[in-house]
DNA sequence: CCCCAGGCACCTC
DNA sequence: GAGGTGCATGGG
């Protein structure tokens, strides 16, 4: 077993791993006690796991941790702690955004009271850069769905499906391949509670399989979400998610319900009456070029209750 | 019993 | 392109 940390005082600027993984970005990690998310009695500190693909194709297991992320501001306090069967410093670089300058980030958005709040609640948070095909899979099983109940689909599919991985004398399971997901009936992904999401995983992940391209990073952002429209269970929303959380595009602005009752409430004048126009004026709104880093502190800031306190 | 959850496919017009 | 429906499942 391999095992580093990487201090804060090496990065551009803060972290913090609970609010990044927690903040509905990414399904793909998940925590030691398999808690849901979202109770206020937690408190960070938890171990988090996720596999991720070696170059020979076998997968591997990355255990990361943070002590004390908020407390206390020596260097030694808050560093990502990691324990793995592989080195994993460069893979959690990578997924974490660590490399990432937030106080730049910050200087693009707007300076309106709620952004403000957003940033200042969960100041550390990264965008997370997941694997494409985890990426594509877990928004799809996330149409009407809750929070909690997407990272359980994720767990089942893992388990079911997924290569397992021996690391520290318990069995893990890596995310499914295309091909394992693709092999799957669509009655299995019902057994998974996936609902009428099952054909749309298996549909997709066949033609992922079949070599219809995910990583569409070449092409401008529009043209790009429109490509990955392409995918069965894959609408706007989706794959702005999608582009958002794995491909790179950080002005993606996901219009979930959440964003779409902030820009009544916050952006009224943002509201076009269709998907492409809307995302354009909010995309402005907030900053352009990492529209998609603000949209995110803001959409983790509203769904635990930040605006309740905003308005009063 | 109701309503809702990080929407989408499919059907009309 | 805009506008309506049906959709699986679980929690409050």
């Amino acid at each position: 077993m391999e095992r580093g940390q990487i201090p804060l005082s090496t990065l551009p600027s803060n972290f913090d791993l609970q609010s990044t993984l927690e903040s509905g970005q990414s399904y793909l990690w998940w925590r030691e006690d398999g808690d849901d998310f979202g109770d206020e009695t937690h408190h960070g500190g938890d171990a988090w796991y996720v596999t991720t693909t070696r170059e020979t194709g076998e997968p591997a297991v990355i255990r990361a941790r943070q002590r004390d992320a908020l407390l206390g501001s020596d260097s030694a306090s808050g560093a990502l702690e990691w324990e793995s069967t592989i080195d994993a410093e460069p893979v959690l670089r990578r997924r974490l955004r660590l490399d990432d300058d937030l106080d730049a980030i910050r200087a693009t958005a707007p300076d309106d009271d709620l952004v403000r709040a957003a940033y200042d609640a969960y100041w550390g948070m990264r965008l997370v850069d997941d694997p494409p095909f985890g990426t594509l899979i877990s928004f799809i099983c996330s149409a009407q769905m809750r929070v909690s109940r997407i990272h359980e689909m994720q767990q089942s599919l893992r388990e079911a499906f997924g290569t397992p991985v021996e690391f520290d004398g318990v069995t893990y399971y890596a995310y499914p391949t295309p091909e394992q997901l693709a092999a799957a009936t669509e009655a299995e992904l019902r057994d998974l509670s996936l609902g009428y999401r099952a054909p749309y995983v298996k549909r997709s992940a066949e033609m992922v399989a079949e070599g219809t391209p995910l990583g569409v990073s070449d092409l401008p952002y529009e043209e790009a979400r429109e490509a990955l429209t392409e995918f069965v269970g894959v609408g706007d929303k989706v794959a702005d998610c999608i582009l958002l959380f794995s491909l790179g595009y950080l002005e993606a602005v996901p219009l979930d319900t959440w964003i779409r009752q902030t820009i009544e409430e916050y952006y009224p004048e943002c509201e076009c009456g269709n998907y492409t126009e809307t995302s354009r004026a909010i995309r402005e709104a907030l900053g352009g070029e990492f529209a998609g880093y603000t949209q995110t502190y803001v959409f983790h800031f509203l769904r635990n209750g930040g605006g309740d306190e905003l308005a009063e």
